[in-house]
DNA sequence: GGTTAGGCTTTG
């Protein structure tokens, strides 16, 4: 065999008996295809290139497979030198997006071979950081550090171009550091949510100013943050894919929470629930934010709450509902727990960022008993005098005290504990922001009085039943027991009744249908404009699964992003030129695909009146007014968790739907008519989720059946056969036979 | 590989 400099590999050429040399500059993951296949990139760059090569030292892509990747995996350290045989050439996918070579060598079938000529042992090959004690540090040096937070403040704008982060910073040495990052980007700055949290800065330049040390980012900078609490996840909040995290450091991280745990560093109550919200008090408050509104240029209303009633009655803001973003009103009993925060200033600029559904850690809020006025929103003096002992809540301007608002990740420990609060609070759920009115107009044929639609409650089923008449001669809001036949329903096509719900904006929507979504696919593969993927995703083409019996396969190309930790492959965008037929086929046969689309040489998401994704049968969909799609890595909290519809949809920035069941029923008894919606409690009266109804023909079969069992006509004109049911809410279709 | 900030007694 002759051995090729990498410059001169093209296409065209015969290589079966060529080989190529090269030193391992990049090693990338082992990738599970389907059918017991594994793939993996690396890179090698060529060290001795012939002197009257074009380029001086050229790298090229090498793609391995099968076991010989698996084996590659095993065997590999960055800083080895191989060579490879038995190889033939391809275009390279990403030539435009790494500069390297234009072709690479693809390593599969019987006659693949890689060579080991020298190896660089396993001890040398991540370069090691040092890290230096606080008390050990010298001026102008460039320092990695571990400390424990004990002052912050929230990203801010500087009078710079930057966004500037300031944190006070000790170790065992008890010194104490300040410490500054700026940087443009919000999520370059130190995910730092609390006193106590430790963090690991990378190249921080140490200076001295006015006696004291201070430490500023320099170029190449990273900062990790870690919960400070003993025990607590070892899982870095950082917004970098790349950072290394070796058992030496879990070692230093535990070993900083048990010093400060005796430090007594750790606030003992790190953040406030509405329910101990003290008059006067500054304090911190962890919440989601459910409505905003503007006041005037310097004040904004955020409402917002946290499972908890606060001990003092809340002072009401009222604002135009044109202005409020999120819903304008609430039930009664959701609206004794919400809290009302006006915040100035510098934090308006920030709120205007926030999004209903949000979760949000507020910083030195504080609790301002007796009314206050509301700028543009003067009370007269009798409502001064009224609200007198209300709590209205301030987040003053400026950023001392480390004032400032910060959204917190919904994995965030706080945020889980606060939505178990939330979800134990009664007579609320998913839907009770979405009213009557909402529903008529999400109903495609509304009734012609909307006045005969009744809300259903759920009861304790000791109500004696009443007849349709007394029922609507009854107040509003009872709950009561019919008797009734099932004269009609609509709609008779069961995909009318399936829709799609947000629980952020509570809007409901039909499914988009299969003619639409087509169109969106084949809209989508007609942009001519190439597309270059990102860095992290591994472009490749893959054949699209045919039926039986097989026509010609087409291969389409894709993008994989790996799982981080166990390395499984488990994520799978397929590019464009695929129309929804192939997109379905490669669903039935790969984990997750979300169809993407060039756009201004950029991937992006379809329209997303097209599923965002296919998991097997199942098909997802995002909001269009609550989504900021664009196409980025999915990565798991902990690493282990599956990559689900969940996953993906925040890493895509999609806000999911939810497949909710809407029927309208005719009841009729001998007194009189009336119209219901089914909806809240359709899942647990037909016994299947909507989510399977959409996907699932056993699903249909079975609301079909109870339909049909209902209203035997299939809820024609002619009702004779009608059997007549004690309909309970909260009841199944089960419980009523049984009853009958 | 430059500038920003460099807690701090807030108050509608």
């Amino acid at each position: 065999m002759t051995r090729v400099p990498i410059s001169l590999i093209g296409p065209d050429a015969d290589y079966s008996d060529k080989t190529v040399k090269g030193k391992v500059v990049r090693i990338g993951r082992l990738v599970s295809l389907a059918s017991d296949n594994n793939l993996l990139k690396t890179v090698i760059q060529e060290e001795d290139s012939p002197p009257n090569a074009s380029a001086q030292n050229p790298s090229i892509n090498v793609v391995l497979f099968g076991g010989l990747a698996k084996d590659f995996n095993q065997a590999v350290n960055q800083g080895d030198v191989v060579v490879a045989s038995g190889f033939t050439v391809g275009r390279s996918p990403t030539v435009h997006k790494d500069k390297l070579h234009p072709f690479n060598l693809l390593l599969s079938g019987d006659e693949a071979r890689v060579y080991m000529i020298s190896h660089v042992s396993r001890a040398t090959k991540a370069p090691k950081y040092t890290y230096s004690g606080l008390d050990a540090l010298k001026a102008g040096s460039v320092v990695n550090a571990y400390g424990v937070v004990v002052f912050f403040k929230q990203p801010f704008k500087s009078r710079g171009t930057d966004l500037c982060s300031t944190l006070k910073i000790t170790d065992q040495s008890n010194q104490r550091i300040a410490c500054s990052v700026f940087g443009e980007k919000l999520e370059n700055h130190p995910k730092v949510f609390q006193v106590g949290d430790i963090v690991r800065l990378h190249r921080f330049k140490v200076q001295f100013f006015n006696s004291s040390m201070t430490l500023v980012n320099t170029f190449g900078f990273s900062v990790l943050a870690f919960d400070g609490a003993e025990g607590g996840s070892m899982e870095p909040r950082t917004s970098s894919r790349s950072f290394h995290l070796d058992q030496e450091d879990r070692r230093t991280v535990e070993e900083l929470r048990s010093w400060a745990a005796g430090q007594a560093l750790l606030p003992p109550t790190p953040t406030t629930p509405l329910s101990a919200a003290q008059p006067k008090a500054y304090f911190d408050l962890t919440c989601q934010l459910l409505a905003k509104a503007p006041i005037d240029s310097t004040c904004t209303l955020l409402r917002v709450w946290d499972g908890t009633r606060c001990a003092h009655t809340l002072l009401k803001v009222t604002v135009e509902p044109d202005a409020t973003e999120g819903p304008s009103s609430f039930s009664e009993a959701r609206e004794r727990l919400i809290a009302n925060i006006l915040v100035y200033d510098n934090h308006v600029e920030l709120a205007g960022q926030l999004k209903p559904g949000d979760f949000l850690r507020i910083y030195n809020l504080r609790a301002i008993p007796g009314s206050s006025k509301v700028p543009g929103h003067a009370s007269s003096h009798q409502q001064e005098e009224e609200e007198v002992d209300h709590l209205a809540f301030h987040l003053h301007g400026g950023t001392a005290y480390g004032r400032g608002i910060r959204v917190l990740p919904e994995n965030s420990p706080d945020v889980q504990e606060m939505k178990r609060v939330m979800e134990a609070v009664p007579d609320e759920d998913d839907f009770s922001e979405l009213n009557d009115s909402q529903l008529l107009e999400v109903w495609s044929t509304p009734p012609e009085s909307a006045g005969e639609s009744v809300v259903s409650r759920s009861c304790g089923h000791d109500t004696r039943t009443v007849t349709l008449s007394d029922l609507k001669r009854s107040d509003p809001g009872l709950v009561h027991h019919v008797r009734v036949q099932l004269r009609s329903y609509e709609p008779h096509r069961l995909h009318q009744a399936l829709k799609l719900y947000c629980s952020k904006c509570t809007s409901m929507e039909d499914v988009p249908n299969d003619e639409l979504v087509a169109r969106l696919f084949s809209e989508a593969s007609e942009d001519p404009a190439p597309c270059s993927p990102p860095a992290w995703a591994l472009s490749g083409r893959v054949a699209i699964p045919g039926e039986r019996p097989a026509p010609p396969t087409r291969a389409v190309g894709v993008h994989l992003s790996t799982h981080p930790v166990t390395q499984l492959f488990s994520f799978f965008f397929h590019a464009a030129g695929s129309t929804l037929e192939e997109t379905r086929r490669l669903a039935a046969g790969y984990q997750n695909v979300v169809p993407v689309r060039s756009s201004g040489g950029h991937m992006a998401l379809l329209d997303l009146s097209a599923p965002f994704l296919f998991r097997g049968l199942k098909r997802y969909f995002g909001c269009k007014r609550c989504s900021e799609a664009a196409v980025r890595e999915p990565v798991c909290a902990e690493g282990l968790e599956p990559i689900d519809e969940k996953v993906l949809a925040e890493a895509l920035g999609v806000q999911l739907l939810q497949f909710v069941l809407l029927m309208k029923l005719e009841l009729q008894d001998a007194s009189d008519r009336l119209d219901v919606f089914l909806w809240r409690d359709a899942e647990s009266f037909f016994g299947v989720s909507a989510e399977d109804a959409a996907a699932n023909q056993e699903a249909q079969n079975s609301i079909r059946q109870t339909m049909a069992s209902l209203c035997p006509a299939g809820g024609s004109t002619g009702t004779s056969g009608s059997r007549v049911y004690t309909a309970q809410s909260g009841c199944s279709f089960t419980d009523m036979l049984q009853e009958y």
